[in-house]
DNA sequence: TTGAAAGCGCTAACAA
DNA sequence: TTGTTAGCGCTTTCAA
C-alpha cells in the first residue's frame, strides 16, 4: 500500500507538506501540484483508519433502526445518506432489530469506531440507553423515538396529532366503533399515536352522551406484519367487532388487512386507516386512506442536526417535530358506501 | 478515553497482558480476572480505530448494493448480517443508487477504511471496476451480479434458468403473445433472464411452426417503477398488444400492473409474472405468480464465501448458483380465465 | 511555507 | 507466562 511517506519521498517533500496539500494546508501552488501528480501516479488514497486514529475521530456517522425492511425506515436512511454526502461524510447503517441488546452492541462499536456520530432511531424508549455514547461525548441525534433520560437533540413526527387526525377522520366518516392496533407498549411513537386515539375519542362520547371508551378495541401489537394479523383477528372474534380500525403502523396495516380479507370483510365496510404509508399502496384495493410521514425529511433533518453538533456548533438542545398528512383515500369512505 | 495503558497501569500489569486479555493470548486466570475487572471498572472498550491500523484490517465489511429501498437488497442485507454476526464482523450498507460514480466512491472508502471484505452487487456488469479492490488483494464477493472481467467469488442466481421457467409456464397457461419488460442492457441479471424468455419462445415458435421472435415485444426498463410503467403502457399501445408480459424484476411489475390498470385490463385476462416477490404480494389483486428468489440466501452464502476468504482459505475462485423457484398464482391463470 | 518529530491506542516480535 | 518496545499511517505542533 502507497504511504503518504512513498509519496513524500517520490516528490521529494516532507510528509507533513503532502498531508496539507490532501488538506487544505499552505502549500505553494507548484509544489502542491508535484505532489498531487506523485500521488495520483502512485496510486495513493489515504489511509482513513490512520486518519481517524490521529484525529480521534472518523469520517462515519452511524445510523441506527430498528427494521431495515421497513420502508419506512429505508426512506429515512436514504434522507440521512443525501444530507451526510454533502459533507463527505459516509453513512453506516446498523439494524437492531428491535434488539435492545443488539442496539447496545451496536452503540458500543459506535463508540468504538469513534464515529464522528450517531443518529438513533431506538428499539425501546426505557431500555435504549445512550450514555455509552454521551459518557464520550459523542454526538447523538434521535429520530422518530427518543429514550427516555437521554439528553440529545431530536427529530420527531408530530403522533399524537396524527393519531388524533386519523380518529377524527374516521369519526366524520361515519364510523363509531373504532378500535386502535397500537404498537409495542413502552415505544413512543405507538403510546402517542394512541393518546391521540383515546383523546378524541374521549371528546367525542363525552359530547354525545356516547358512554366510555371501549378498552377492549385497543390491541398492542410488534409493529410487524404478524402482529397486526393477530390483533385484529382479535378484534373480529369480540363479541361486538369494530367498524374500523386505526392501525400505528404500515406494516402492522398489512397483516390486519390479510385478517380482514381472511374474515370475508373488506374496506371501507370496515375503516381501515394507517399510520404511515403501505409500500405499493397504489396496488393495494381499495385504495388506503394514511397518514403520511414526513420519512425522508425526518432523516435529512437529522443529519443537519448532528452536522452541527459535529462541527460544534453550542446551542442548547432541540427537538424538531415534523406533522404528518393526512391522505384521504377509499378505505375509509364510511360504514354504507 | 480509556486506553489499555490505563487499564494495565491499574491492574498492575503490561499494556500487552491486557491485550492477550481481550485477544484470548495465554495469560493465567487470576491475572486474566483482575485485569478484567479493572477494565470493567473503567469502563474501558478496545479502540477498534487503532488496532485496525495496527492489524491492517478492520473488523467490518462492505456490503454494496444498488438500491436500499428494494426488498430484493435489504433481504439480502439481512443475510449477510446475520452470516456475519457469527464471526463478529460488523457491516456496512452503502447504497449506489445503480449509479457507477458514487460505488467508485464507496469501493475507495472499502479500501481506505482497510475493511475485512467487501460484498457487491455491482452497479454495472461493465463498468463497475472492482480493480482499487483486487490491486490491494481485499477479498470481495459478489453477489446477484458479476462485473465483467471480475476475479472474485460470486453467488447468483439462476437467471436464464428463472427465465425459462416463467416463460414456459406462461405457454402453458395459453398465453401466445408473449412480451417481456426486461432491465437495463448491459445487466447481466437482466440479459440472463432474457435469454431464457428468447430460448424457451423460440423453441416454441419453432415447434409450432408460429414464426419469428417478435422483437417488438421486448422493453427495456430501468428496475424502477416508473421504467416498468412506461414499458408496460408502450406494449399495450402496438397495434397488437401481448396478451402476457414477463416482468424482470419486481419494482417494474408494480409500474407494469398500474399500466394495465389504467388501461383498464387486469391480470389474468393479461397475463403477468414478475421475477421477484413484490412485496405484500398478498395485498396485490389477483395474487401474483413470481419467479421466487432466494434473496436472503444468497447474502448468507455470500458472507460465508467472504469470510472463509478473509481467514484465508486457499482454493480456487469458485461461483455459487441459487436456483429459483416458480410460484404460480392468479394472475397467469390463462387469457380465458 | 516547510520539515522534524511526537504520538494517537493498539498488537506482535522478541527477550526475559 | 510476562514485559519491553517498535511501529501501523497519519496530523499537528514547533522551530526554522
Amino acid at each position: 500500500m502507497t504511504t503518504i511517506n512513498d509519496v513524500a519521498r517520490a516528490a521529494g517533500v516532507s510528509p507533513a507538506t503532502v498531508s496539507r496539500v490532501f488538506n487544505g494546508g499552505r502549500v505553494t501552488a507548484e509544489r502542491a501540484e508535484r505532489v498531487r501528480r506523485t500521488a495520483a501516479e502512485l496510486g495513493f488514497s489515504p489511509n482513513r483508519v490512520a486518519r481517524s486514529l490521529r484525529m480521534q475521530r472518523a469520517s462515519v456517522i452511524g445510523l441506527i433502526i430498528p427494521d431495515i425492511e421497513n420502508p419506512f425506515f429505508t426512506s429515512l436512511a436514504r434522507g440521512v445518506e443525501d444530507a451526510a454526502q454533502q459533507t463527505n461524510l459516509s453513512v453506516v447503517l446498523c439494524n437492531t432489530d428491535e434488539d435492545v441488546d443488539k442496539e447496545r452492541r451496536y452503540l458500543e462499536i459506535a463508540a468504538a469506531e469513534q464515529m464522528a456520530g450517531v443518529i438513533v432511531a431506538a428499539a425501546s424508549r426505557n431500555r435504549t440507553d445512550l450514555s455509552v455514547l454521551e459518557g464520550r461525548g459523542m454526538p447523538v441525534v434521535a429520530v422518530d423515538r427518543r429514550p427516555r433520560g437521554a439528553s440529545v437533540d431530536a427529530v420527531m413526527v408530530d403522533n399524537q396529532h396524527g393519531g388524533e387526525e386519523a380518529t377524527a377522520h374516521l369519526l366524520r366518516s361515519g364510523y363509531r366503533r373504532i378500535a386502535c392496533i397500537a404498537g409495542p407498549e413502552g415505544a413512543s411513537t405507538s403510546d402517542d399515536r394512541l393518546a391521540g386515539y383515546r383523546a378524541v375519542l374521549r371528546d367525542h362520547l363525552r359530547e354525545t352522551g356516547g358512554g366510555a371508551l371501549r378498552p377492549e378495541y385497543v390491541r398492542h401489537g410488534d409493529f410487524r406484519v404478524e402482529g397486526g394479523r393477530a390483533a385484529m383477528a382479535d378484534l373480529l372474534a369480540l363479541p361486538e367487532p369494530p367498524d374500523a380500525v386505526f392501525v400505528a403502523n404500515n406494516l402492522m396495516t398489512v397483516g390486519a388487512l390479510e385478517a380482514l380479507r381472511e374474515a370475508g370483510t373488506e374496506p371501507p365496510r370496515t375503516g381501515v386507516l394507517s399510520f404511515g404509508d403501505v409500500p405499493w399502496a397504489s396496488l393495494v384495493r381499495p385504495p388506503l386512506s394514511t397518514v403520511q410521514l414526513p420519512s425522508y425529511d425526518l432523516g435529512w433533518t437529522a443529519a443537519g442536526l448532528l452536522q452541527e453538533r459535529i462541527a460544534g456548533t453550542a446551542r442548547p438542545l432541540q427537538t424538531v417535530v415534523l406533522r404528518t398528512a393526512l391522505q384521504v383515500r377509499e378505505s375509509t369512505s364510511g360504514p354504507e358506501a
